[in-house]
DNA sequence: TCCCCTAGTTACCTCGACGAAACCCAAGGG
DNA sequence: CCCTTGGGTTTCGTCGAGGTAACTAGGGGA
């Protein structure tokens, strides 16, 4: 493992051709630390959340609405998730329509850069992407 | 939806305040867009290897003892999906004992930069990510 | 009177991701 | 004769992510 974020690696290379040890050559804490928050990234609501909560300060059900798709469930097991990490802050209006509202903190409005780096060239390749996908079927269904 | 990866983004906000109109004043296109590449990178294992052939040209079995962890199915799958998805290059030597080359290519290559930003800012803030938590569950505990 | 609104929680169920392990070919070594 | 090696495919089983629906509170509107 380890990714070489901006490490020399020369090491995985090098680890895969002599095989002399057994496989510890990398650092695989890294690569598990890395995960850890990488995996936030997987999460299918978690990166549409934090992007929205990028617009500012919001309340669930409007969260809920914005989303389209997203279970009540999931929203509160996500936002949950986002607050326990420190992404968002969660403050509760004790009103008695009950209130809360959800807001990015200082660690996710710093996560919100490489996550739109990530999201603009997701929407700048797309159709990179989707040609190859089509030349790639097509090639194995003339196969 | 819509992330406002770059543009203004004032639609979420207005859409869930007015109500108005349905749900429809985000541009459901470009999430659906920017979601199909994202979803690679929730993949546990693609993020993985496309880190690792960022390193360079490496056969399946190297690939295979490198990453620690991953099934032969899992790594053909991911693996074909990525070429699929024109990320890597697959090259078969028909040799006796078999041998594939997988290899990036310059959309692999570009790729590669917003995720190895993602990936820093992951190993950057992972402490502050910890600390979030562990501050969290104490005080879920204490209540 | 009854329903709806907000922000949840809970129980139940489904379905797909993933792992384990067996099988494949063909050549080469003991 | 069997094992190994490389790069797979296939089958089977598990487990957890996530969806659905019903429940909670209390006040306002028809």
């Amino acid at each position: 493992m380890s990714y070489a974020t901006d490490l020399t690696e020369t090491s995985a290379s090098r680890a895969a051709s002599t095989d002399t040890a057994p496989s510890q050559v990398h650092k695989p804490g890294q690569c598990t630390r890395a995960n850890e928050v990488i995996s936030l990234v997987g999460d299918k609501w978690s990166v549409q959340i934090v992007m929205l909560l990028g617009t500012g300060r919001h309340r669930f059900m409007e969260i809920k609405r914005a989303i389209e798709g997203i279970s009540q469930k999931m929203l509160t097991v996500t936002l949950r998730g986002l607050e326990r990490d420190g992404y968002v802050t969660r403050t509760v209006y004790p009103t008695i329509p009950p209130k809360v509202e959800y807001e990015l903190t200082d660690l996710g409005l710093d996560l919100l850069e490489p996550l739109r780096a990530l999201g603009s060239w997701a929407l700048a390749n797309h159709d990179r992407v989707v040609a190859a996908r089509t030349a790639y079927d097509a090639r194995a269904k003339a196969k």
